[in-house]
DNA sequence: GCAATTTATCTTGACGTCAAGATATCTGCG
DNA sequence: CGCAGATATCTTGACGTCAAGATAAATTGC
């Protein structure tokens, strides 16, 4: 009896014509998200970053050598709108972990490049970012994380 | 080969050191959540209202006759700060869909009342919101839908 | 080769959220 | 009874996000 249970237990009672088994594993979902979100966060403050940051630089750092991508290809990765984007990249310059550069084929854009202390700081990141992902998954044993991620991916390819 | 293997496949050539298996589910997870928050959305916009604003609204309803509950208990099922749940009503208040009544037994605190078309309108949004989550999990089976609540259910469960 | 269309990025204004703190009231203890 | 601490709600200021649209440059098709 979770906290979800005790919503579906009282729409139950005010609404029995809805059929609330959906809204279980959805409730779930969010407030999971919720919780993950926040303790996710905290790994991404200790390092002076926060999840919309770390989005940014660690598409520039995965993507290798020399760490330059065009705020298009980064778009991309994030779905967040180019709008939001560009506020990304402004806070990043702003800190001194991303620059502009010309883009030499094209002067509509411009090239994102991650600075040797964004590439520092991403790295360090990153590591405490996976340590503390498998923490959080931890209540799970390996047999169950693999169903649960072949789950997500069954139900992610209906939108992707 | 969704778009989070390719994530990790860079990471894997990036940063061979790093165990991604738990950024794969995460990683799904946290876009999956995107896509079906977009989805959600949409119906409660077909109905004048937001998720936040539902939220309130369901907690009100849920809660059976007078529909009535204070902010704090409003806040203790929502998972959001006392600032944003002021906001919350608010906005509902300005809506016309729920109102501030004085409460008797404390007078430092109110109690939020739906009003008649403030139950109106969450009786039609949580009816489409409900066709809307099936619609929104068709794509697994009754057994698939009960392995994913449970899984969801255990690791939630860590969290309250 | 030029006009029309598309593309890449940025700007603007509005929201929703949060953290921190303010205010008013209640409660319990001496 | 009276005061210290707890509690309920609201305020403030800062962010991150989005939708819609602006700007400038590249591409397409005639």
């Amino acid at each position: 009896m979770d906290h979800v249970d005790k919503i579906l237990a009282q729409w139950r009672r005010e609404r029995p014509d809805l059929d609330v088994s959906a809204m279980g594993l959805l409730g779930r979902f969010t407030r999971l998200r919720t919780h993950l979100g926040r303790e996710i966060e905290k790994t991404f403050t200790d390092h002076g970053l926060t999840s919309a940051s770390f989005d940014v630089l660690a598409a520039l750092r995965r993507s290798g050598p020399p760490f330059q991508l065009s705020p298009g290809d980064l778009l991309a990765t994030t779905m967040v709108t180019s709008g939001t984007m560009t506020n990304r990249i402004d806070q990043l310059e702003k800190a001194g972990l991303v620059e502009r550069l010309d883009n030499p084929d094209d002067r509509r854009g411009v090239i994102i490049a991650l600075t040797s202390e964004g590439l520092k700081r991403v790295d360090a990141a990153v590591s405490a970012h996976v340590a503390n992902q498998h923490r959080l998954l931890s209540e799970l044993s390996p047999q169950e994380r693999e169903a649960l991620d072949a789950l997500l991916r069954k139900l992610l390819a209906a939108f992707e």
